[in-house]
DNA sequence: CAAGTATATCTTTTT
DNA sequence: GATATACTTG
């Protein structure tokens, strides 16, 4: 029993620390403010942390502080946060505060604190300890074979639509039973409620659990045995919560089940960058505090570290048009620094042209790349830029992609092994029963489920029964009954080997490997490495489980390539983190506010995009930009926009605006404000006319630039397209590629050389075209 | 049953 | 434009 988390542990006395001094050296330097969240140990604390305010410096201070003075143990404390990198932050940093590293200290996400527990107390939800962790995609095709299973047209019902009503109602922390009698209607006409509870029964049968489950069975735990939620309560002495304003209720009722006994629960975060309202967070929570942990200190962190003040100018106006909030007033004593630029662009390319040239002159004028980040509303507006580093050479590096644990080979192999650890996995074995190719078709699989449908039990058990039938035709039966038998034999091999070795074993004896070996397709050596990389990672797992388990919680995107790079990803993803200098592209009516959010939520969903914007702008610590673009291509098409209301909103003493010249009818340099000349002349109060007068001016200003004069944000094409354009380093390399080679690209696969100018290749790629590309982008296959 | 062709839907996503 | 699924043909 030396596992720290262990229930026979919980009512173990805090070992006697050495108590620091008065004033222990982590205390230092901390602001009025920061140093009162810090104290605060008893009762309920709310710490209002507006961005870049030294929020972590808080939390782990606190934590540190807890620690130090010997209140508590570290398996007395429990630190929940949204994502892994929050966790690992804290847990370092907490042992930088104090000085050791520190052990049995319950740090993690929700989710991951909530595996630990549902694993131990499993049974009372009616699993197994070993139960499987499903992804979003398992859930969907289960929720698809129900519907059909009913059916019920999935052409009108998508079970997406099923599966983003099901998780609501998790994260309501609502059971099938629990749900209101209406709510069943916004699915096949009242059948979502019943399709819930199929869904719930067909998970136990598979001894499976969705991200929804891990929260809501433990909730059902704690309120159905209060001798559980005791020793928890006994156990967790001090409570502590990062990014309060994105819990949702079932986070909420959990957090406050297990605050209950000691009411020591202290919950940090800021109601201005509340901004996954969409995937259930409550707002409300953070506005509720107060109320629901009476007696409540509140504390508001206000002095921002991080940007320079016309930036927080900028933003801080921005935020003052939401309604429902708080209220912060950031300031800052580093002076106003440089103003934001906003500026209009005729297209897409152009905007992603104009930022990557500014990039290019930043990094003449010695600006690490490190610290550039463009961030985007949405995942496609990453392609422009991509392409456009690509072709210029700026090393880039993108956060929040398609995922490695989300490629199709690595799952299927993810899938093998998820047979292999719990054989009721269905969804995992019904992906791998014929990849590779083994006959076991469309009709094999349906004999199967309709007897593992009818009898209640998984694939796999009826897959067992089924080959000892006559049910099947001689091939398929004997097929599946070696496929059935290997399963056995290398779950068998787990006891004797470890688990990287039957793995390989698997691969091998299963035809895996040979499968991609003999794939002619250009892909298919990049797939065999993803394969060799991912047993690669299985070596650092004790077991099979710890493996598995880490994939489906930790969906591990850190490149830990620490080259200098320009940072590209998402508004949400960048939540958190800072930069010198950021690129906000895209502020267009419909991409930003996005259209999707204003249908679905109105002012609701509004001013969450408001503070999506106001967490763009507060990542910046010397300068921001802002750009729009008169039109875009979308799913292919070409659209036209407007320039958004955010832009408006965006106080002119603070912002620079510039436009290319004719665009929008401005001229450059001109200040911007909420009712100056531009809004006199109409453009931004034409109120969703995508063919306004701004529009037209737009496509006049088109016409005029196909005569040679440029306008200043429209580069001569000649630069693009000659070697025109200066190298980003002297071009003094000379590419050691022939002319007819054959190379490999990450990103467009295999082609020939066709033309070498200096270091950049022209490449006719098989899939993707003509490409230019400097060549230490591409290798030989 | 497998391979190839047509189509529809999509891009807000921490776990 | 790309991808996943459905449908057709061999």
């Amino acid at each position: 029993m030396n596992d720290p988390f262990d229930l026979d542990d919980f009512d173990i006395e805090p070992p006697q620390q050495p108590v620091a001094g008065a004033n222990p050296p982590y205390l230092n330097g901390l602001n009025d403010p920061q140093h009162e969240a810090v104290m605060a140990l008893d009762g309920p604390v709310l710490v209002l942390a507006g961005a870049g305010t030294g929020k972590t410096r808080v939390l782990t201070t606190r934590l540190g502080h807890i620690l130090n003075t010997g209140r508590a143990a570290p398996w007395n404390v429990l630190a929940v946060t949204f994502t892994n990198k929050a966790a690992r932050e804290m847990q370092d940093r907490v042992a930088r505060v104090i000085g050791r590293p520190i052990e049995g200290m319950w740090i993690g996400t929700f989710h991951s604190v909530c595996v630990k527990m549902l694993r131990r107390h499993a049974e009372l939800v009616g699993l197994q300890s070993n139960f499987t962790i499903l992804d979003t995609d398992d859930q969907i095709r289960l929720l698809k074979q129900l519907v059909q299973a009913e059916h019920i047209d999935d052409k009108r019902w998508p079970p997406r639509a099923l599966a983003g009503l099901i998780d609501r109602w998790k994260n309501k922390a609502l059971t099938p039973d629990r749900v209101p009698e209406g709510e069943s209607f916004a699915y096949a006409n009242g059948l979502g409620g019943k399709l819930y509870a199929a869904y719930q029964a067909r998970l136990k049968v598979l001894n499976a659990c969705d991200f929804g489950d891990l929260l809501m069975h433990v909730i059902t735990i704690l309120q159905n045995r209060p001798d559980v939620l005791r020793d928890y309560h006994n156990q967790f002495r001090y409570i502590l919560v990062d990014e309060y304003q994105d819990t949702n209720v079932a986070q909420y009722l959990w957090l406050r089940l297990l605050a209950q006994a000691t009411h020591n629960i202290c919950c940090v975060g800021d109601d201005d960058q509340s901004i996954y309202g969409w995937r259930g967070a409550e707002v409300g929570n953070i506005l509720r505090f107060s109320d629901d942990f009476p007696g409540a200190k509140i504390v508001r962190l206000e002095q921002n570290y991080r940007s320079t003040g016309h930036i927080l100018g900028a933003a801080s106006s921005l935020i003052t048009a939401n309604e429902n909030r708080l209220g912060k007033t950031l300031w800052t004593d580093q002076g106003d620094g440089e103003k934001v630029a906003a500026k209009g662009v005729w297209d897409g390319p152009e905007e992603a042209r104009t930022i990557c040239d500014e990039i290019e002159s930043l990094q003449r004028k010695d600006h690490a790349l490190s610290e550039i980040a463009i961030l985007v509303r949405t995942g496609f507006q990453m392609r422009e830029f991509e392409e456009r580093f690509i072709t210029l050479g700026i090393p880039y590096r993108v956060i929040g992609g398609p995922r490695f644990y989300e490629r199709a080979e690595i799952r299927d192999v993810m899938a093998y092994l998820r047979v292999i650890a719990q054989s009721d996995d269905d969804l995992a074995f019904e992906r791998i029963i014929n990849v590779p190719k083994r006959g076991l078709g469309t009709s094999t699989l349906q004999k199967v489920h309709h007897i593992a449908r009818s009898h209640g039990i998984s694939m796999t058990r009826a897959a067992r029964q089924i080959t000892g039938l006559d049910e099947l035709r001689p091939a398929a039966r004997k097929s599946l009954t070696r496929l059935m038998d290997d399963f056995d034999r290398w779950r068998g091999l787990l006891h004797s080997h470890s688990h990287t070795e039957v793995t390989e074993m698997l691969l091998d004896e299963s035809g895996y490997m040979d499968m991609w070996q003999n794939d002619k397709s250009p892909d298919a050596p990049g797939k065999l490495e993803n394969v060799k990389e991912l047993v690669t990672a299985l070596e650092e797992f004790e077991n099979l489980g710890g493996f598995l388990e880490h994939i489906a919680l930790v969906m591990e995107n850190d490149s830990n390539d620490s080259r200098e790079k320009v940072t590209l990803m998402t508004l949400h993803a960048a939540k958190g983190l800072e930069f010198d200098t950021v690129f906000l592209p895209g502020w267009e009516e419909g991409l930003f506010p996005n259209q999707r959010a204003l249908d679905e939520t109105g002012v609701k969903g509004l001013e969450e995009e408001r503070r999506l914007a106001y967490v763009g702008l507060t990542r910046a610590r010397k300068k921001a930009y802002i750009f729009f673009a008169g039109s875009r291509q979308v799913f292919g098409q070409w659209q036209s926009s407007l320039p958004s209301r955010f832009i408006e909103e965006l106080p002119g003493k603070h912002v620079e605006m510039e436009s290319a010249q004719g665009l929008y009818g401005s001229r450059s340099n001109r200040g911007w404000g909420g009712d100056d000349a531009y809004s006199d002349q109409g453009y931004f109060t034409s109120g969703g006319d995508k063919y306004g007068p701004g529009w037209q001016r737009a496509q006049a200003w088109r016409q005029e630039q196909k005569t040679p004069h440029t306008a200043a944000y429209k580069k001569p094409v000649t630069s693009l397209m000659t070697s025109g354009r200066k190298a980003v380093k002297p071009a003094a390399t000379v590419s050691d590629y022939a002319i007819g080679e054959r190379v490999f690209h990450e990103k467009f696969g295999y082609g020939l050389i066709e033309d070498i100018e200096g270091n950049k290749l022209i490449i006719e790629f098989e899939k993707a075209g003509t490409k230019r590309v400097v060549d230490s982008f591409v290798s030989r296959p």
